[in-house]
DNA sequence: TTAATATATTCGTATATCCGGATATATGAA
DNA sequence: TTCATATATCCGGATATACGAATATATTAA
């Protein structure tokens, strides 16, 4: 079951809180997706992505060849707010470019 | 500046998170109540309030020879919003033994 | 001064983590 | 089948982090 400093240790690292930003209110996201808007290779996000999954921080649900991704809904309400607190001045600090889907139709 | 994923990096660590545990909502402690409280050398405790004082997350005020912490009064409301979300759950997870002062009286 | 106490820092070592190219796997189409 | 695409995993190497004994520093008292 997640831990706080599980937690914690999964949010401290820029790629993984990145991710976390771009899927953090905004239902599922496709894994090219998450890759074109960070600039990493694919294999750098995948094994990421892999530790949130890992975390049981996010969910994945395959749909063909793509992956999509989303923040686990079942998440403990203390870690949900810790969410809450952090995206928004997490997304001011890192910058990111949100780009509309590019690659495949939800 | 603390940033999101530096408050985290600094969460993510069991004898950190402990440390601010010990910390919050407790005003002043002393650097030997929580050698105390957790069992680990000096030397390692030292080592880990140094890295939350670098991040800026507590302060420290010397008393003679004694050292008292306190969870940084100025942090972002972000980082207490934070903080107040995950210090409940990993207290129940780190199961520490808060003991009343027993070196240094303040 | 010198001694004692509290805390911080240094240092070598062990372990963990990150990276990204290469490769493997899974799926759908032809 | 075979091919193409999307994603995951493997691997060696680089870097970061954690540990704790030993040592240094700071302060007070004698």
């Amino acid at each position: 079951m997640l831990t706080p400093a599980q937690l914690c240790k999964c949010l401290g690292d820029d790629l993984r809180l990145s991710l976390i930003c771009l899927l953090h209110g905004q239902g599922e996201v496709c894994v090219c997706d998450l890759v074109a808007a960070i600039s990493a290779p694919q294999s750098t996000v995948s094994r990421h992505l892999a530790q949130l999954r890992q975390c049981e921080l996010v969910v994945a649900r395959r749909q063909g060849t793509w992956m999509h991704y989303r923040i686990n809904p079942a998440l403990p309400d203390w870690a949900i707010a810790t969410l809450e607190s952090l995206v928004a001045p997490a997304r001011a600090s890192l910058s990111l470019t949100f780009s509309d889907s590019a690659c495949c139709e939800t």
